[in-house]
DNA sequence: GAGTGGTCTAGACCACTGT
DNA sequence: CAGTGGTCTAGACCACTCC
C-alpha cells in the first residue's frame, strides 16, 4: 500500500524534473526532453508538462528558448557585490594618481573578473527632471540632469552584470566638460572620480534595495525567465554639505546577484 | 486603418485589465469579473483568460483565492526597513535602563506601527549545526546551536512582515539559563541586549541580501502570491573578538518590503 | 521541412467557498 | 446548493530555429 500523491501531477513531474536536474542526471546546458517526449513519457497532456516546466522557470532551473528547446541552466552562481567597501575603496582610490586608477575598476573588484574579461557600455544624454526625480534631488521639477546609462556584461556571458542609470543636476558638474559626453568612458576611477574634479567630495551613500518584476526590456537586457525577480538598489549620494549629487537605480538579475552590507558598530564606552 | 496589435491576446487582456485597476475602475478590494465572465466579455477562451490573470498575478495586481474569488490588491506600501540605522540604535539601547527599553522595539522603529498594533510569535529549539551552519560560525558540524524562529504581524494584516531564524552558538548563551527558552521572549532590547547578559558586545553586522522564490511554507505563511519573489537577508553578527555570535536568515515578502543601508565615507584629509 | 516552444480553443472534473 | 478558482485533456495553428 503507497502513499497516494494528492499534489497536482504538473507539480509532482516538475519535481521529478528538479531531482534529476539537482542529481546531476540532466547536466547544465544541456537540451531538457522536448515538451512532446514528456507528455509522451508522462502520459500527461502538452498543457500539463508546459505548467511544470512553467515551475521550473520559476524555480531558475531551466530556460526555454523558442524554437530550439528547453535547457538545464548552469547552477546560478550569484555575483556578490560588497556594497558598502566598495564606495569606501572607490573613495580612497580618488587620491590616487591614475596610473593606480586605471589598473582596476569597481566591477573587478566585486567580481573578480580582469578588465579584459568586462565589456563596459555607457551612454549619455539630457534630461528635465520629472517628479520623483525632482524629490530625489530636493530641486524643482525640470531641472537639467545628465542622464547616464551603465551596463557592464562579462565577455563569457552576453547578458550584463547589472544595468545603471545615473542622473546628475547638469549645473553641479558642467564646469569640467569632460564629463558632459560619453567619450571619456570608462573613467578611472568611477563617478566619486568624475565628482572629485569639479570639487565634490561625497559624504554617505544610501541605498534602499527592493525585489520587483523586470520591466519587459530589464527582462530581455538582463536574459532573465519571466517570474524571476530583479534585485533594484536606489542610491542616493551626498556631499559634505549635505546636498544630494547622485541618484542611481542600479537593476540586478534576481538570480545572479548577492548584495553585501555592512554595518560597523560603535564600542560602548563604559 | 489601424493598427493590428501583435501582442498575444492574453498580454493585451491582462494590460487591459491593468489599466482599469491603475484609472481606479477597479478598486483595491473589489472583486475582478469572475474567470468565466472575463471569457465571455473579452472572447476568449478560459485558458487565455487564466493566462492574463496570471500575469497580473506577478505583477503583484490581484490575489486569487480558491472558491470566492479574484481580488484587486491594495497598492503595495512597501515597509522600509533601515538596517544600517537600526542595528546602532539596538546597541545603544542596551545599556539604557529596563523600563525604557521596554518602550519601542525593533520592528516598531521601522514601521511607525505601535507596540499594541504589532503580534508577535517566539519559538526556540536545540540543532545540530549542519555543514552550512558550521561554515557560517566557523565552528566544527554538530555542534550545539539555539534556533529560535520569530515572526511579527501587523494586527490590521494577517500576514507577517518578516520570518527569522537565528541561530546562537549554546555555549556561548547558556550561562543565562533566561535566554534559553521562549518564556521571557519578547526580550525588551532584542538580540543585542540578550547577548549583553552573557558578556557579548557586537562589534560588526553583516548583512548579504538575495532575491529568490519563496520555499512553499514561506508563500503560504508571507502570503504572497505564485511569481512573487522574497527578500532573504543572511545577517551575520561579529563580537568584538571577532567571532560570529549570531546567524540568521531573515525573509521578507518581496512586493512590500524595502532594506536601507547608509555607507558613511570617511573624509579626505587634505 | 521537421522540430521546437508559444498561443489558443472547447470542453471536463475537482476542491473550495459562500448560502 | 451554485459559483469560484485549480487542474487537466486533446486537439489546433503559429513563430521561430536549424538543417
Amino acid at each position: 500500500m503507497t502513499f497516494r500523491d494528492r499534489r497536482p501531477r504538473y507539480l509532482q513531474l516538475a519535481e521529478e524534473l528538479r531531482e534529476r536536474i539537482e542529481r546531476g542526471e540532466l547536466l547544465p546546458g544541456s537540451a531538457m526532453p522536448s515538451e512532446t517526449e514528456l507528455a509522451e513519457s508522462s502520459g500527461l497532456s502538452r498543457a500539463s508538462v508546459r505548467n511544470a516546466i512553467r515551475q521550473l522557470r520559476e524555480w531558475g532551473l531551466v530556460r526555454a528558448e523558442q524554437g530550439r528547446g528547453t535547457y538545464v541552466r548552469a547552477p546560478r552562481q550569484r555575483i556578490r557585490r560588497r556594497n558598502t567597501e566598495r564606495y569606501q575603496w572607490e573613495k580612497d582610490r580618488v587620491l590616487l594618481d591614475e596610473a593606480e586608477r586605471r589598473r582596476t575598476g569597481g566591477t573587478e573588484h566585486d567580481t573578480g573578473l580582469r578588465v579584459d574579461d568586462l565589456r563596459f557600455h555607457a551612454e549619455y544624454s539630457q534630461v528635465e527632471a520629472d517628479q520623483e526625480m525632482a524629490a530625489a534631488f530636493k530641486l524643482p521639477v525640470g531641472t537639467l540632469l545628465l542622464r547616464r546609462v551603465y551596463w557592464t556584461s562579462s565577455r563569457h556571458e552576453s547578458a550584463p552584470l547589472s544595468l545603471s542609470y545615473s542622473y546628475l543636476p547638469y549645473d553641479y558638474v558642467k564646469a569640467n566638460r569632460q564629463l558632459l559626453s560619453a567619450d571619456h568612458e570608462p573613467w578611472p576611477g568611477g563617478t566619486q572620480y568624475q565628482l572629485f574634479t569639479v570639487g565634490i567630495e561625497l559624504d554617505r551613500i544610501e541605498e534602499v534595495v527592493r525585489a520587483r518584476p523586470p520591466l519587459p526590456d530589464e527582462a530581455e537586457l538582463l536574459d532573465i525567465e519571466p517570474g524571476v525577480a530583479v534585485l533594484d538598489v536606489r542610491k542616493t549620494s551626498y556631499d559634505t554639505t549635505d546636498r544630494v549629487v547622485e541618484v542611481a537605480d542600479i537593476v540586478f538579475p534576481g538570480d545572479r546577484t548577492e548584495l553585501c552590507f555592512t554595518t560597523r558598530l560603535q564600542r560602548w564606552n563604559r
